[in-house]
DNA sequence: AAATTTATGTCAGTCATATTGACGTATCTA
DNA sequence: TAGATACGTCAATATGACTGACATAAATTT
């Protein structure tokens, strides 16, 4: 790139076309967009997971096998294919993750006592211990986040949670968080 | 694979010496771990850009180029540098995703006018119409969740957002979304 | 004016995580 | 017995990230 000051002209500066939706443009807007929700909820995921990718990186693992390992811990005997289902991944994806997994410790597998061709698969003790290293930091965030508010405000940011997340197609994992609205934590 | 029934024993069922923290250890636990907010972060982000997959995938594109196009859009005149501090990746990363963007006529770069060696990048019309669509979408889930909402909630629901955002570090980007605390959106 | 630093771009190689498609085996069901 | 299902695996590919090295233009410092 030898020349500079391309690309002139046809500069936009005000959103005056985009959508049709803007609260800008006067004609037939529909509401606002949410630019401020959408930006925190990037902001706010991306150092959410970052506290746990530290500690990942010195273990060698990735976020994928924090995932296996937390699900896998939380739903005890859960089987491959429920897993496929929980991470909408296909299970050649999961299958290097959780083959490590296996060889290093961290989760085994039994056969399905009904279904023998099942794998369910339980966490360990090393499992364990790690999950709950990456979730106590991802609790203390979550705490000092919730430390100003009031009781039926943090209920709030749970609710809100909830209706952000799909209803169709929701499997067992999901039905079990979404069933029981689990009242505010015993502290 | 050709034995079934590995890996017998040592299969825990109970969390009983997980961390040493879990609210079942009797032990000098500390507060219970927030499963139930971990959990419920990780489906609403997933089905939240989950919303903007499907129409990125029509385009040709990924989640790369939403956030470039989205930040682009939000902040005119955004430089190189500053888009690399906001997305947290390498330049390298960067290049072939803006080469794209550039070349498809979604967005559009000017030498800066006291450094001229930047590059203020700046969404064309094309690209605005793009993120409308897309954020029109995540708006919608947004505008779902908070329906139930009173004022008052949904004000919590955004504090405790950016409370969960590190603010070491913060760019000029993450200044102006955390400086001011916006109002309730005019509607 | 010359030297250095800064902002950006690019080449080359690698890694992690995801994909599709095909195929094999054990096991359950009709 | 025949077929469907649950799982594992081989191969090839794509995306988005990385490190390291190097080039150019422009600003800044000496």
């Amino acid at each position: 790139m030898t020349d500079i000051n391309f690309a002139k002209g046809k500069v936009r500066t005000k959103s005056a076309a985009a959508g049709a939706r803007d609260a800008a443009a006067p004609g037939g807007e529909g509401p606002p967009l949410r630019w401020d929700i959408i930006e925190l909820l990037f902001f706010a995921y991306r150092d959410f997971v970052g506290d746990a990718d530290h500690v990942l990186e010195a273990f060698g693992f990735g976020r994928a096998h924090h995932r296996v390992v937390h699900f896998v811990h939380r739903y005890p005997g859960l089987t491959v294919a429920d897993l496929l289902g929980v991470l909408r991944i296909t299970k050649q994806s999961l299958g290097r993750v959780l083959k490590q997994l296996l060889e290093e410790g961290y989760i085994v597998q039994r056969a399905g006592d009904h279904d023998r061709r099942q794998r369910l698969l339980y966490a360990t003790a090393k499992g364990e211990t790690l999950i709950a290293k990456l979730a106590g930091l991802q609790t203390d965030r979550i705490t000092r986040a919730m430390r100003d508010l009031s009781p039926s405000e943090a209920a709030a940011v749970s609710q809100f949670l909830r209706a952000m997340i799909d209803r169709e197609e929701s499997d067992k994992v999901l039905e079990s968080l979404l069933e029981h609205h689990r009242p505010a934590p015993r502290d």
